[in-house]
DNA sequence: TGCGTAATAT
DNA sequence: AATATTACGC
């Protein structure tokens, strides 16, 4: 994001701090506009007499932004050929119209000559709103007034301060022009982009063009009669949530190439930025990550043939011809190229790579096989020897994370066709903890070892030590990039200095995946700990104690004795449990 | 046939 | 360096 959350905050609350003239003649409907408008952030002088209002303009005590006048009173006057009218008036003064004493309006309305006059009344009466606008009001509200056309007022001090030729830059409007030139500085681009976009989804591409052409937004004020509170950054999120939206569509990836691309190339480098700022801060990081990596991925696979006009055109194919297609994600790299269509290379993605894990841990290890991972990845263009390619990989890098003597220690694999070689077979001792409809675990939660490239930040392309996306381990806790730190010599996962030392774990060949599990669990509390303790957080820390049983608990608890987990398990109808590496579990 | 793995090619 | 391809044994 451009702006800072003070700024945004300045835009939200904007009309606050404006000052208001009320004046009235009616005392609860002085009291009860006057309550109106404190809620919407004016403050508010009332007057019940234009003698108060005139005298306290005069005398300058108070600087008044805008000035609302109830006619009522004063339009008997009108009616009776004496007095007047009037209005809602900008900067400090009060114009009167006054029929029969023309001295005294119209010493007003010279004094006000070069200033907006919005004029609210009840009237009905086309000639009376006709003197006043004649007369130089900017506007004639009937009453009621609603909320909004209240809320709205502040438009007309800020036209005043914008219009009024440099030649009348008073007191009063000096620091809210400076204070919304400073604003819309930092907003030039969003705020128009705002504008454009509220109306419909139109693509990114229009609203830069309109940007070129368009006057500075704050040209055009709306008639207050349409109500337009919007300013700049309340609709952000639209678009936003509209850019988020095509991204994340995996099915339209072609489509998205096309709109992105012409936006990141037609947009000045302002643009561009904003863009992929905006884009970046919706997906936290992932997309600066990604980008990263496949600018530079997709510079390598189109082998220096495809022509990038601009390096900024790659970073932003990269960054959002993401797809879950592979096939298609490359295929469109290698219309510029000529050898690219030779071979079909799969970019494995961490989305892609993601939905592998996905499907790699909700096979189980020892059923994760290319051609059931390919059925659960469901990703057209992907063949059976992609994953068998990509498995063999995750597999090596597996087996270099793991202790070689977890290798030792796991009990072989059953034979393929023994009874026990079934889906979402039910072992405590499995590398790839079972897959939870309702707790999808993200890649790398149960494998860090593994990340694919790109996932990393900095660029540490480094295959092998963990990393948890969205989580930075505090400096306290000393993880170190090497698998014998995961568990110390007894087996036992290290743990984090303040919340104990080595609990009483036996020792056996997954300290390392403990330790994964504690490292998770105990990060998500520290997160509840720094913000509010969210339930979901809760909820999940939960629900992955009771999914996985094997793993520590935080939170101090102590874990189940063996013999209740046995029973427990026993009367989920699992009689068979393989036997623990030090012996004391023991089958029923 | 399908799989795992190692070696090799791109 | 990452991925694909191939070869081979099970």
């Amino acid at each position: 994001m451009v702006c800072t959350e003070n700024e945004l905050l300045r835009w939200k609350d904007f009309p606050k701090g404006l000052r208001v003239l009320l004046l009235d003649q009616d005392q609860n409907a002085a009291s009860e506009m006057r309550s109106r408008l404190e809620q919407m952030d004016y403050i508010v002088y009332t007057f019940c007499n234009e003698n108060e209002a005139l005298s306290a303009i005069s005398s300058k005590l108070e600087v008044f932004h805008v000035a609302i006048v109830e006619d009522k009173g004063f339009r008997k006057l009108l009616y009776a050929a004496t007095k007047t009218v009037i209005a809602l008036l900008i900067n400090s003064h009060i114009v009167v119209v006054s029929a029969g004493n023309s001295d005294w309006g119209l010493k007003f309305l010279g004094s006000a000559k070069d200033m907006p006059t919005i004029m609210v009344s009840n009237t009905h009466s086309i000639s009376t709103m006709m003197k006043c606008i004649v007369l130089g009001a900017v506007e004639f509200l009937q009453k009621p007034l609603s909320d909004d056309k209240l809320r709205n007022i502040w438009q007309h001090v800020v036209h005043k301060a914008f219009h009024s030729g440099g030649k009348n830059d008073s007191e009063s409007l000096k620091p809210v022009k400076e204070s919304i030139l400073s604003m819309l500085e930092l907003q030039p681009v969003k705020r128009e982009a705002d504008n454009e976009n509220t109306n419909e989804a139109e693509p990114l591409t229009s609203v830069v063009e309109n940007q070129k052409e368009s006057p500075p937004c704050y040209d055009k004020y709306p008639a207050p009669s349409t109500p337009q509170q919007k300013i700049g950054v309340t609709s952000m999120d639209d678009a936003d949530l509209q850019d988020h939206t095509i991204l994340s569509n995996e099915q339209d990836s072609e489509v998205r190439e096309g709109e992105t691309k012409s936006v990141e190339t037609t947009c000045c480098d302002s643009v561009a930025e904003t863009t992929v700022q905006v884009d970046s801060s919706e997906r936290l990081g992932e997309a600066i990550t990604k980008e990263e990596h496949d600018s530079a991925a997709d510079q390598k696979m189109e082998d220096s043939i495809a022509t990038c006009s601009r390096s900024d055109d790659c970073l932003g194919n990269g960054s959002t011809t993401r797809s879950a297609d592979p096939i298609k994600a490359s295929s469109l790299h290698s219309s510029s190229g000529t050898k690219a269509n030779k071979k079909k290379m799969v970019d494995w993605t961490p989305e892609l790579h993601k939905k592998f894990i996905k499907a790699v841990e909700q096979l189980g290890i020892d059923q994760a096989i290319p051609s059931r991972i390919l059925e659960l990845m469901k990703v057209e263009g992907l063949t059976r020897h992609n994953i068998a390619s990509h498995l063999q990989k995750f597999r090596m890098q597996r087996r270099q994370i793991l202790p070689k003597e977890d290798e030792k220690r796991r009990p072989r694999p059953q034979p393929r066709d023994s009874v026990q070689r079934r889906y979402y077979q039910h072992k405590p001792d499995m590398a790839f903890p079972i897959y939870h409809s309702n707790h999808a675990p993200t890649a790398g939660q149960f494998y860090p070892g593994w990340i694919p490239p790109g996932s990393y930040p900095n660029g540490a392309h480094t295959w092998g030590w963990p990393y948890y996306p969205g989580w930075q381990p505090p400096e306290t806790w000393h993880w170190k990039p090497h698998p014998g730190l995961y568990a110390d010599v007894c087996g036992c996962p290290v743990m984090p200095p303040s919340l104990g030392s080595c609990p009483p774990y036996p020792q056996n060949a997954y300290g390392f995946h403990r330790a994964e599990g504690i490292q998770n669990r105990y990060s998500i509390i520290e997160k509840s700990v720094d913000l509010h303790p969210a339930e979901e957080v809760i909820d999940k820390v939960v629900n992955e104690a009771i999914n996985k049983p094997w793993l520590p608990l935080p939170l101090g608890l102590k874990p189940p004795s063996t013999e209740s987990v046995l029973d427990a398990l026993s009367k989920q109808g699992i009689s068979t449990v393989p036997s623990c590496i030090n012996g004391s579990c023991r089958p029923r």
